[in-house]
DNA sequence: CCGTTCTTTGGAATTATTCCAATTAAAACT
DNA sequence: AGTTTTAATTGGAATAATTCCAAAGAACGG
């Protein structure tokens, strides 16, 4: 067994799921996410796996990261016009954004408060995703 | 009276109150938000005040959004990598994307959701802002 | 008025992302 | 194994939104 590949196994399942190759790329990149949980954006991703892998190009990350998406291994989360950040947590959760450090945690979310929000829309509308961020300071920062 | 500033004397107080001054600039960006509810982006905004106003320049639109989302009497909201909106309404909701029209619509926030929303951060954890958007289909278009 | 401060302006610069055409790699078929 | 087809990667160019900057203009305070 090698050294990345931390979760090759749920990454080749959810691929084939979709009818898409693995590749050493995308080992790396949701290897990437899942080592250090900080929502890193694209460039971010660029430079941890090029440090394994530094032939790999900066469109090739951002093609492996929508792949991720699209799998539904991975969530993109965004804070006004900063780059994307990506998540490997897919449990239903918010984000606080820390603007003092402009770090991001993830927040747990109770199934039952989630229910509550989606049914404050009227009859009818479906809701894919919901997406909801807190901005503010925390703690340790006042 | 003049045909636009619908509702300067608000704005000329929000102002006043953070010690900027009122420009035709700003009261033409900001009754542009007013007139027409639909999230405009920066370009749509530029565009539409410049049928009134043909010398004004695009950074000036920025800087006037700005102004008023300073000045608490717009929000700012974006979605994925998509231009930011800006909305004139400041009651607390939540938004919903049309993901087939690209359409945005304001869903109404009970209070009490809110409030139960903000009460899932842990201890010492404080939000200024919460952001909540939906994406999904309008019932007319399924 | 006269200096100071605020605002606007246009254009250049930046940043994040996507697009494209060419190469490489893997899978499917024989 | 060899060939065809399909998918993925690559680098660089292109795009799109936004910000920066320095100069010009307008308003305000003494």
């Amino acid at each position: 067994m090698s050294t990345h590949a931390i979760h090759s196994d749920a990454l080749a399942q959810k691929l084939a799921d979709s009818g898409l190759r693995n590749t050493p790329q995308r080992e790396l990149v949701y290897d990437a996410l899942l080592k250090k949980r900080d929502h890193p954006t694209a460039d971010e991703v660029y430079a941890r796996v090029k440090t394994q892998l530094p032939g790999i190009s900066l469109a090739t990350v951002y093609n492996c990261l929508e792949t991720l998406v699209q799998c539904d291994l991975v969530r993109a989360v965004n804070f006004e016009r900063a780059p994307t950040r990506y998540c490997p947590n897919l449990h239903p959760h918010a984000h606080f954004h820390d603007e003092t450090t402009g770090s991001t945690h993830d927040i747990e979310l109770p199934a039952q408060l989630l229910a509550e929000i989606k049914s404050v829309l009227p009859p009818g509308y479906s809701a894919e995703a919901v997406e909801i961020t807190f901005r503010g300071k925390l703690p340790s920062a006042g």
